[in-house]
Order: structure tokens, then sequence, then C-alpha cells
RNA sequence: GCCGACGUAGCUCAGCCGGUAGAGCAACGGUUUCGUAAACCGUAGGUCGGGGGUUCGAAUCCCCCUGUCGGCUCCA
């Protein structure tokens, strides 16, 4: 007896499997059934059954039998290249996102883009030929073992020894005839049969380490992807086209928005006026609400003795992202990567009371970090960037409300850009410093302030890091893309360090509570993320030039001079293009430009005293007076319209 | 850092098996004065990322350096 999702209740034979539940329901769903969810697992389609299960019949229909298409399609990948490629070893193909991976070692041969070709070929060939995916439970390890190294398959083997307690499995490709064609050391769950495996695509092959360790072998690793339909795989590469055209490096180059110098060193970001406007808009709201809140700015020096870090713990335990020292004086200094001990330098400048807590210091702090080379991208991983940081210095009692404040900023900021977002609880990992109680009241503090503004939140059990719990918001953006996205940190760790104290109510010495905490994180980053964000239409509010004048002639100068200069003094950011050019060729610039507005001035608008407005997304949308036109340009700036 | 690919004019790219560079756009000069996404004619522009080697001869082949790009966490 099983239960179906419906509610509906069905007798089975003892040892039927879901295939049989499927048999016994329809012929139809049993051909296109291709798994099964058992109490909330995906299994086999030929998984036994017991009383009491759970089962929910899986079909292309449903989102959890795209992980078995991915996983099966991944051995079909791994059964081709050891086809095309006798040589090569696997290691391990899991699914990911949106796709798959397989790792190899494939000596003598690094693998090109034609060899792609070729596994996509073999694949279909083995999709085509209809092989049975069969489950097989390894009677005997050590004999499993010695097939495996005598085939020279070195990973599984490693595998199996590590997994040889936890009933381990092979999956069996078997050909019409019932002949194993192929295996792979694998838990499943997998597909019934190849036939199902219509549409994919192997998309980049790129090294990868056994076991992701440095230290170990190098495998090449081929990136795929698949999908139930033609169709659905067709909108994924056109996805990814898409995303391909956001790039913020690709429209740096068409927009003019920033650089990096070969001569400079890599991951130093030179921001052209274009993009230095957007970031000085961003910064000068970002002002705004943080006065409102009460923030403090302050500013810290770039380059420190290291004195400080060594009391910080930061040459301690940080050394290996820091630049290497640099000898004044016969004396060690060090470019700053983190602005915290520089706000703590300024708390302990002198004595404070409970009565001046808390203490809000806010700064748009550069600091610099070594970055391994190839970890290096564009201005979303950079070796100098500027953090939003600040520190909150408090009391234990004034903790939640900080916090709370802090949520009310993030919200403030992330939907001012049109960001959605998710908030992640991360707790006290294995290896930590403090006490249980700091952790304790340092954590709940946290979760309070999310649970009293009703907020939705995930716990990740373990993942804080070692000296303090966070608050992690993940951002996703205008095609769902996911981003790192503001954190905050109650510090365990500096406070102890630096003595940071205060003098209560009691008249005694506490110590203070440290909240660290960023909002956009840096503004490489953040501004990198939000040229992909908008594909590079910036908002009327953010835009480096808001408004294009065009006359349409010569004769027309004179009063277009006039609109410009008017709308500069407005301080609406205009320009005017009085070249030569036809307005066709013009507006077509401005248009590939994103300018949000374009003003156009003939003889009609003269007579009139009016100008006619193209928008970039609407077209033509009419004739204004100048003040018109300035009124409808402030009430969208205000707003921040997205 | 490691694996792989790549680096040709400001941009996008061509240049096969070695015979010392080419297009479009942009720029510049002129003509055109135009009504909502590319007017016309002309000119100039490259020590082919840097260094070394092979060769009579290297953008092209080999080595080193540098930078960029894709990955290196998602666990049989």
């Amino acid at each position: 007896m099983v239960t179906l999702p419906d509610g509906a209740k069905k007798e089975l034979k003892a040892g039927d499997t879901a295939a049989d539940l499927a048999k016994s329901i329809s012929e139809g769903l049993y051909r296109n059934c291709v798994g099964a969810l058992i109490n909330d697992q995906i299994k086999d389609l030929h998984t036994p059954l017991h009383t009491g299960d759970k089962v929910k019949l899986l079909t292309a229909k449903d989102e959890e039998s795209l992980e078995l298409l991915r996983h099966s399609t991944a051995h079909v990948m791994a059964e081709a290249v050891q086809s095309v490629f006798p040589e090569a070893r696997i290691a391990i193909g899991p699914t990911i996102k949106d796709g798959f991976y397989y790792d190899f070692e494939i000596p003598e041969h690094t693998l090109s883009i034609e060899d792609l070709e070729k596994i996509e070929a073999k694949m279909k060939e083995i999709a085509r030929e209809n092989q049975q995916i069969v489950r097989f439970d390894i009677p005997d390890v050590d004999k499993q073992l010695d097939e495996f190294r005598k085939d020279g398959e070195k990973f599984k083997a490693e595998l199996l020894e590590e997994h040889r307690d936890h009933n381990p499995t092979l999956y069996l490709m078997k050909d019409k005839d019932g002949k194993v064609i192929w295996n792979d050391l694998c838990a499943g769950p997998h597909l019934p049969s190849t036939k199902h495996i219509k549409a994919f695509k192997l998309l980049k092959v790129s090294g990868s380490y056994w076991r992701g360790d440095e230290n170990r072998e190098n495998l090449q690793r081929i990136y795929a992807t698949a999908w139930w339909s033609k169709q659905d795989l067709d909108d994924h590469l056109t996805r990814l086209e898409e995303a391909e055209k956001r790039d913020h490096r690709k429209l740096s180059k068409q927009l003019d928005l920033f650089s990096v110098h070969e001569e400079v060193g890599p991951g130093l970001i030179f921001w052209h006026p274009n993009l230095a406007t957007v970031r000085d808009t961003i910064e000068e709201n970002w002002r705004k609400e943080h006065r409102k809140r009460g923030y403090q700015f302050v500013y810290t020096p770039h380059v420190a003795s290291e004195d400080l870090y060594k009391i910080s713990g930061h040459l301690e335990n940080y050394a290996e992202n820091m630049y290497a020292p640099m000898d004044i004086d016969e004396h060690p200094y060090r470019c700053k990567p983190m602005n915290c001990p520089g706000h703590i330098m300024i708390y302990k400048t002198k004595l404070r009371s409970y009565r001046d807590l808390p203490l809000r210091y806010a700064e748009l702090g550069t600091v610099y970090r070594y970055e391994r080379s190839g970890v290096l991208h564009g201005m979303l991983r950079v070796r100098g960037f500027t953090q939003d940081d600040s520190h909150i210095f408090c009391t234990p009692e004034q903790l939640k409300g900080e916090i709370d404040g802090i949520i009310d900023l993030i919200d403030k900021l992330m939907t001012t850009f049109g960001y959605t977002y998710k908030c992640y609880l991360s707790t006290r990992p294995e290896k930590y410093l403090g006490t249980d109680e700091e952790w304790e009241l340092a954590t709940s503090g946290l979760e309070e302030a999310m649970k009293d503004r009703g907020i939705d939140y995930e716990i990740d059990e373990g993942g804080g890091v070692f000296y303090a719990p966070k608050i992690d918001v993940k951002l996703f953006d205008a095609i769902g893309r996911e981003w790192q996205g503001p954190t905050i940190q109650v510090d365990l760790n500096l406070p102890r360090r630096f003595d940071v104290s205060y003098i209560g109510e009691d008249g005694e010495k506490h110590r203070a509570i440290m909240i660290h905490r960023a909002v956009l994180g840096s503004m490489e980053r953040f501004v990198g993320g939000l040229i992909e964000h908008y594909a590079g239409a910036f908002p009327l509010w953010l835009a480096p030039t808001q408004v294009l004048v065009l006359p349409i002639s010569d004769r027309h100068q004179e009063f277009a001079s006039k609109v410009h200069q008017q709308l500069r003094d407005n301080e609406i950011r205009a320009h005017i293009d009085n070249r030569s050019e036809t307005v066709n060729y013009r507006i077509r610039e401005g248009q590939m430009q994103q300018i949000p507005y374009m003003v156009v001035i003939g003889d009609k608008e003269e007579a009139e005293g009016k100008v006619a407005i193209r928008h970039r997304r609407d077209g033509q949308v009419g004739t204004l007076s100048v003040d018109e036109l300035l009124a409808k340009l402030k009430s969208e700036i205000d707003s921040k319209e997205q």
C-alpha cells in the first residue's frame, strides 16, 4: 500500500517497483515516467516500493526530473568520452545549476572544441541506441576495486574505497541484448534508459583538480547542459547569450565606463567619467541615507604600520591576502586590507560612556587585497576596491535595534536599485573564537531582528566566520541571477584584541559590541553588477548623460544651446550634439549610448518655444516646454524610477 | 597560483601550408543642413602584447614573460 500525491492509495504486490506502479496506472504514464520521488527523495524508476511510501512518479513535466536527466546525460557524456578517448579516466560528474559537468584525466591529450563535437556526436549515438541504465549493487567490493585498478580507473577506485561501507552501487549501461557496455560507480539516481536524452549541448572545457585540491591531479572538465526538449535547450542558450550581452566588460567598451591597464597592474580599476558619474550619484544617495540614520562619516589612512595589523590579528590570519610590506624609515607598512582597525582607532581616542553609544562610523574606504591572479574578473573581483564600510559600536542591549536599523537601510538601498533579495543567517562554525554566551547573544540578536521584521530567512548552520555570526544578503537581478549582496557581522574578535570598551551605567568598564556591515559591498563589484542588472541602460537618476540636445540644423543652434544651458542650470546632466551629422545618425548614437532622453529642436519647436522629446525605450513622446520638461525630469529623478 | 584558450589600427575582426599586414566602424579634412537608429568623397592610422630562438625570411613555428578570457566550491 503506497500513497500518491493526490492522497490516493494504491495496493501493490511485494517487490513491485515504481515502474510497476506507473504501469498499473496507465501505459502512457509508464512510457513517460523517468523516475520517482519516494518519500521526497529522487529515486530510480525501478526502485522497489514499501508499504507506507509516499510516491510521486516523475515525468519530464516535473521540475525534479531535470536532475535525473542531467545526471544521466553526464554518464552518457563520460561513456562517449571514453569511447572517443579510450585512455581517458573518469573522475566525478555531478549536476550543477542548469547543467552538469564531468571531470576526466586524459593523458597526452587536451580537449579542444573539435573534440566536443566528436563527443556530442557519440552521445547522440548512445542516446539513439536506447541503452538501458541499470543499478547494480556491488556484491564484492574488493573484486570491484581490482577491476577498477586493472582498468586504470584510479579515481573510481579511490571513491569506492571510501564508500565501501555505504552499499556502493554501479550503474551499468546495457545494449538491447542486455550486454554491459559501460559502467560507472554512482549512487544514482538515473533515468531508466538513454532514449529520453534528446536535447543537450557541451559548452566548454576547463581545468580542475581531483577533489578540488590543487596538490592533486589536474583534470579536464567538460561543462554541459541538458533539457527535456530542443525548445528548452534553445531557450537556455538564448538566456546565456543575453547574459553575455550584459557583460559589464563588454558594455564598458561600448559605453566608455572603465578600464584596466597592463602597465598599472591587474585588478586595479580606472573609472572613466561616465561610470564615475554613476558612482558619484550612488555615493551621494548613500551618504544621504546614512545621515538620516545617524551615521557619522570618517576617513582613515590607506597605509598603516604593521603594528596595527599585529594587534588586529590580520598579520596572523590574513597575511596571504595582503599586499607585501613596504619599508618606510626602516619600519614595515602595509596597504590596508580592511577598514575596521582604523575605525577602532578613532573609537579609542576617548573613554566612551554608554551614553555615547551607539556610535556609527561609516567610510567609503578603499582597501587593497592580494587576490590570486587567476580569480580576477573585470570589476567584480579586483585587487583594489572601495567598500561602503561601517562599524557600529554599541551595548549588548542595543544590538537588536542596531541590526534592525541596518536591515532597514539595506531594504531601502536595494529596493532603490530594483533588486529583490534573500537573507541568510550563518551560525557558529566548528572552529571559533569567543565564548558560547557571546555567540548566543550575537546570533540571537541577528535572528530576532529579522524575525521581528517578518523577514524570510534561511539558516546556514555553521556557515559563520570564525570570529562572527553574520547575515548575508543575496541579490537577484533583472534576469534572475544571484549576486553577493550586503553583509552584517557581529565581531567577537576585534573588540577583545583592541580592548574596545565603554563605561556602563554601573560605572564599570564593559566590552563594546562591534557590528561590521557593508551594504553595497564594494563600489567596484556593486557598480559592475549594476551595469549587468540594467544592461547598460541606467535609470534616469543614474544615467551619465540624462538628456542629449539635438538641433536639426545649424539655424537651430542658438535655441538649442539655450535649452542645453537651461537644463544644466537645473542640474540635469545634459549634452548637446551639434555636429554636422544627420539627425538620424546622431539619434542612433544617442540610442546606442543608452541616453534616457533626447530632445530634438527644429523649426516647429523653435516657433512654439518647445522641444520634441524622444525616450530611449518609448520613442517620440510629444513636445513640451522646457519648464514642463524640467518638471518631468525632476520628478523622475527624485522618485529614482527604474 | 594551477589547467586550457586567446592578445593584429581606438573598436569588431580577416590574414590558409612562414614570403615583412587588410576590411568595416570610429578619428581627421572637405562637401551636405538634414524631422526621430548609419549622407557622400577623401586622408591618416599598426616595431601584429613584450623578449629570445629556429630560418635567407616570422603576425604565422618554438621557448620565456605579461595581460585577458573560461574554470579550479557544488562531491561516487
